[in-house]
DNA sequence: CCGTGATCATTC
DNA sequence: GAATGATCACGG
């Protein structure tokens, strides 16, 4: 189980095949972590694993987690049928990306040119020790994909700079969304009010809705679309 | 304190 | 059940 920065893409994603068919037991034990009984004081258990499965570096910066290859690792809870179970988080949203910045300079658009999806069976009923990971794949936005996501970006950015941050709600985006991404509820940081100036409200992030990464899976897999 | 890794839990 | 709002852990 490698564990230094792969040196092509070629060779993260030859890494990352071998994850498929594993299951959490297995990867970790290689890794010798242990595996907490579930995730729900563990919630992002399962990424740090497969980043360190497979080497990532980037830590908490707020790049892509292989920075030099330019590909933004994302594990992927799915159910039987292949659809999320959840939705994305892509990064936290800040004020220099609401004041003048393009949607080309975001950080939304750089962590989604390059994802490498590590899709994983999510199903909460199984132990998280016997769920086994998927077929990992590269995937960068077709240009129909990343029109969307401008669009919805600049209708979200738009909104939180002429209203405020508070003025949004998750309902808003067909494919990308703002929620919140806090510590709790009380937690506050410098943001924007609702004439533009400054004030102190939750942190919120972008997330990719999981009937945007579900078309994402069924793209690639050949599956037919829900009706 | 902030950003990353996300999933949990309540509401719709 | 799906979706929104809330939350947990960790590194720097």
């Amino acid at each position: 189980m490698a564990a230094s920065p792969p040196l092509s893409s070629a060779e993260l994603l030859a890494r990352a095949e071998r994850l498929a068919g594993e299951s959490i037991a297995r990867i970790a034990s290689a890794l010798a972590l242990p595996v907490p009984p579930d995730l729900k004081r563990h919630k992002g258990w399962v990424g740090h694993l497969v980043e360190r499965a497979l080497g990532a570096s980037a830590g908490s910066l707020p790049v892509p987690d292989f920075q030099t290859l330019g590909i933004e690792l994302k594990t992927l809870p799915v159910d039987a049928h292949g659809y999320p179970y959840e939705s994305t988080f892509v990064c936290t949203i800040t004020i220099a990306e609401l004041l003048g910045d393009e949607w080309s300079q975001s950080r939304v658009c750089h962590k989604l040119t390059r994802v490498l999806w590590m899709p994983l069976d999510g199903d909460r009923q199984r132990a998280l020790s016997e769920r086994r990971f998927g077929s990992p794949f590269l995937w960068s936005p077709t240009p129909e994909q990343m029109e969307a996501l401008k669009f919805d970006w600049e209708e979200l950015t738009g909104r939180v700079a002429r209203y405020g941050v508070d003025a949004i709600s998750g309902h808003i985006g067909q494919h990308l969304q703002i929620r919140p991404k806090a510590k709790n509820a009380a937690a506050r940081r410098r943001g924007l009010d609702e004439d533009g100036g400054s004030a102190e409200n939750m942190p919120r992030g972008f997330y990719l809705r999981p009937s945007f990464t579900g078309s994402i899976l069924r793209s690639h897999f050949g599956l037919p679309e829900r009706s």
